[in-house]
RNA sequence: CGGGGAGUAGCGCAGUCUGGUAGCGCAUCUGAUUUGGGAUCAGAGGGUCGCAAGUUCGAAUCUUGUCUCCCCGACCA
């Protein structure tokens, strides 16, 4: 991609109404723009982090077994009257009538959604343990938006919803999300700490948070620092046969919410030296809830004995549009953002510094060969000057750099910058093989 | 909803106290000179000063009302 016919456009200064440094350099970058107070527009540079993290999403939810759908953002009022919760939710759901004076939502989250789906398309336990995923927008009309995409009012979310006939069943299938979500988080280059939680308003009786730490955080979390070691080292995860283990070794380790903090928990007097406190974003929080939502909404499905059985349900939330915030608060320095290769807009920012012919045709030559090899490529090709280019590029923060001026031409190189080190290599400008192995290694 | 701050060019701001018809930096456009660490020079375009009413010969500036945004708190992926 061209930069000058790209559009992503950037700001030198910081932008007044952001106060924290994700939400100053996803506007600065052209990330998004705000429409209204929770609210925005997402340009091309922050759609492709969104699709991206979408896709890796998708990808272990499938693995785990997980079935993608698509629900509509706007629901009937009715099926939420008759979970009860049409009334519980209050101010925060946005409430919308048609022509025909029919009340809709724009929706909050999907359990009844989903659970109506299930009662009206599955009638035998055959078809279970079942679990369906969307990734969808959502709305919640907050109190108070703030920190940018951290907590807007739309805001685009995972939900995955399971089904199962037993209480052991629904344990599993939790047990999958709690391992499918460190994987998930793993591979965005994230540590997330999972962590007990309350269950709210959703209730039921196990749920664990994923915290990633930052010191702009919300909330304030405790937990055992040597769980801060532990990494998955790009291992597969089976899903019929890890599960176990990997739950009960994230779980050996004190890790708790402010709300759940317990100083009499055993784990955490056995431990309390190497208790931390930190702040934390949330980015993702998994439910399991029993019936409660398949008992208030007539959700019966036939067993083997022949008897009518209310499953057992779980939802499992992942913040997507908030991770991009989440993921730019854990990695970014004075200069701009450092994106994990996994989730960056592009993986190299190629820059001519100089206008000279045989810089601009050794430039062009270099992109159409990164091109040809499937590379995402931006190619600064326009007139600022050098710096100019040099700081756009750390700012943008690919994880490489490749800039080429007169200077090293002199000296048949281009220069290879690694934005996360800040390492820089010369390679022969023609060993452009040296160049493709490093960039796709 | 309680407390605080702010709305003037795309972005960041000055001007408001003490009314006289709008300015600076960055960005943008044109031309020239430049090109290895956020270029230089010359020129240009762009604002009914959030909105409404009022006071006044005259309002960005004073008065009243109103809307919006941001920050702190309660609530939350």
């Amino acid at each position: 991609m061209l930069y000058s016919k790209y559009f992503a456009p950037i700001q030198k200064e910081n932008p007044k109404d952001a106060s924290i440094v994700s939400h100053q350099l996803m506007l600065k970058c052209g990330l998004i723009r705000q429409t209204y107070s929770g609210i925005y527009i997402w340009l091309p540079l922050g759609l492709k982090v969104l699709d991206k993290i979408s896709q890796i999403i998708k990808d272990e939810m499938n693995k785990s077994g997980a079935i993608n759908v698509l629900m509509p953002t706007i629901q009937s009022a009715e099926i939420w009257q008759e979970s009860g919760r049409y009334d519980d939710y209050g101010l925060e759901m946005l409430r919308i009538k048609d022509r025909h004076g029919k009340e809709l939502l724009y929706g909050p989250t999907n359990e009844e959604q989903i659970t109506q789906v299930v009662r009206d398309n599955v009638k035998s336990y055959k078809d279970f343990p079942m679990n369906l995923y969307q990734i969808q927008w959502k709305f919640r009309d907050e109190i108070r938006p703030r920190f940018g995409v951290m907590r807007g009012r739309e805001f685009l979310m995972k939900d995955a919803y399971s089904f199962d006939m037993t209480f052991e069943g629904a344990v599993i299938s939790y047990k999958k999300m709690f391992a499918s979500y460190l994987k998930i988080f793993d591979t965005l280059g994230l540590k997330a700490i999972p962590m007990q939680a309350a269950n709210g308003a959703i209730g039921g009786e196990l749920s664990h948070e994923f915290m990633i730490l930052a010191n702009t955080g919300e909330s304030e979390v405790f937990c055992d620092k040597s769980i801060l070691d532990l990494s998955f080292n790009n291992k597969e995860i089976n899903y019929d046969k890890d599960i176990e283990d990997i739950f009960n070794l994230y779980t050996s380790f004190y890790a708790a919410t402010d709300e759940k903090h317990d100083v009499a928990d055993a784990k955490y007097v056995a431990n309390k030296d190497k208790v931390v406190s930190m702040r934390g974003i949330e980015v993702g929080h998994i439910f399991s809830f029993g019936d409660k939502y398949s008992k208030s909404m007539k959700l019966e499905i036939l067993g083997a004995d022949g008897k009518l059985i209310n499953p057992q349900m779980g939802s499992y939330g992942i913040g997507v549009s908030r991770l991009v915030g989440g993921l730019i608060e854990a990695s970014h320095d004075e200069k701009g953002i450092i994106w994990n290769k996994s989730v960056s807009p592009f993986l190299v920012m190629l820059s001519s510094l100089g206008t000279q012919e045989n810089v601009v045709s050794a430039c062009d030559n270099i992109y159409k060969i990164l091109l040809n090899q499937g590379i995402e490529v931006l190619y600064n090709n326009k007139e600022d000057g050098a710096g100019s280019k040099l700081a756009t590029a750390d700012m943008l923060g690919f994880p490489y750099q490749i800039n080429i001026g007169s200077k090293s031409l002199e000296r048949r190189v281009m220069e290879l910058k690694n934005r996360a080190t800040g390492e820089v290599i010369t390679i022969d400008i023609n060993d452009t093989n040296k160049l493709i192995t490093i960039l796709k290694s």
